[in-house]
DNA sequence: CAAGAATCTAAGCAATGATTAGAAGGCAAT
DNA sequence: ATTGCCTTCTAATCATTGCTTAGATTCTTG
């Protein structure tokens, strides 16, 4: 929590605001966003408490700095996930294990990347477009795996994948999945066989809406 | 917000508990738990600033209980939703959808019940207990309509199937699902139709899992 | 009716987010 | 170089908040 407390103090510093951010990531990794006061910030870069004011306009603007340098980590990767000689299949697997590796190894920093206080009162572009983009992702790689498909038919699939990888993720973070021994490097077997089955249920060719319209 | 100031002061009031526990939740309501201060709180209900602590332990003691009482609304929605002479299946889609019209009501309500900082520093036995209840409500009707499955497969499909309902509810509650008309009472045709997808892929009678193991 | 327990008020403390005035340093044009 | 302006930072300050304490008021129970 309480870094060094800056060796010297050239008055006009290097990158304030790049120390600020790499202060308040290394908090929200430890201790999550809620417990982050600006000033124990400032204090523990070594800068006094109205400082960081002239970087950030809120705490809530630093957050949110935060939030999108985890968005920037997240896309990457993302992009290591896909590769481009694989199936559509193959690809879709990989990008939802990599969220969910992701949201793993960054929990506090995905739920403060999803955090609804960060969008309030106004709703940041940037964020948005971030938050938006896993949807996105999956759904080129669902296009491309069914074309044929009614354009209906593979957005509920699309809707019904993404939901179940953020919400795996969540309920994971939570403690609301299982007493998971934390196996450590990459996603555990419950984990993979998880999103194996909706990533299969999500490619069924067989169109799985309105078939069983009976009764 | 400000709730009358309350007529008349008799010291000694009917159930001050029950009183701020209203005002929590209205405010909860309409702004979310996250500007809620216990003081405008007491000042709302008429009362000093000191009193709601004789009633609560803490700011986070007292969402605690907005939040277990949430849970309570929310398990009465849930017992609605299932009939006994339904189908097994019909009943685990009426189970989804009334989670997800519940989330749509009480949005803020919610995000407060599933809010990490309520659990910490020590996780509520209560809390938890509301918290892994709606994965055990599906547990149940998918054990009755797919005994023969082994206990690993529908391991998977209960957790992918709620994932799927949590991360939906999520989702939109973040807006992140679609630019939504706000229709009014029920679930739209998008819900409707992710939860029917969701559902029947969680109750396929092929083993989707150990299926599609080429390549 | 008296004693004790519970509920509430009033006052206050420490921490925090944010603003302001002004000092300290950098930067460019002359 | 010197001048003038802008940026960065400090110091001081304010309002708000969570929470505690001491004591007043009321309820309850023997």
């Amino acid at each position: 929590m309480a870094a060094e407390p800056a060796e010297r103090r050239p008055y006009h510093r290097e990158d304030l605001r790049r120390d600020l951010l790499q202060a308040a990531d290394a908090h929200v990794r430890e201790h999550g966003h809620h417990g982050l006061s600006v000033r124990t910030l400032a204090h523990a870069v070594g800068v006094s408490p109205g400082a960081p004011y002239h970087h950030f306009k809120d705490r809530r603007e630093l957050l949110l700095a935060v939030a999108l340098d985890g968005y920037a980590r997240l896309g990457e990767a993302a992009a290591l996930a896909i590769s481009a000689g694989a199936s559509p299949a193959q690809n879709l697997l990989e990008l939802c294990l990599s969220f969910i590796d992701f949201a793993q190894a960054n929990p506090r920093l995905l739920e403060l990347m999803y955090e609804s206080e960060l969008t309030s009162p106004a709703p940041d572009p940037a964020l948005l477009h971030h938050q938006q983009a896993g949807r996105h992702a999956l759904q080129v790689h669902l296009e491309a795996a069914l074309p044929t498909l009614s354009e209906e038919e593979r957005t509920l699939r699309l809707l019904s994948l993404w939901s179940t990888v953020y919400g795996f993720a969540s309920l994971r973070n939570k403690h609301l999945i299982d007493p998971f021994e934390p196996t450590g490097s990459s996603a555990d077997a419950v984990t993979r066989g998880t999103m194996a089955l909706a990533v299969r249920a999500a490619l069924s060719p067989a169109p799985l809406f309105e078939e069983h319209a009976r009764e």
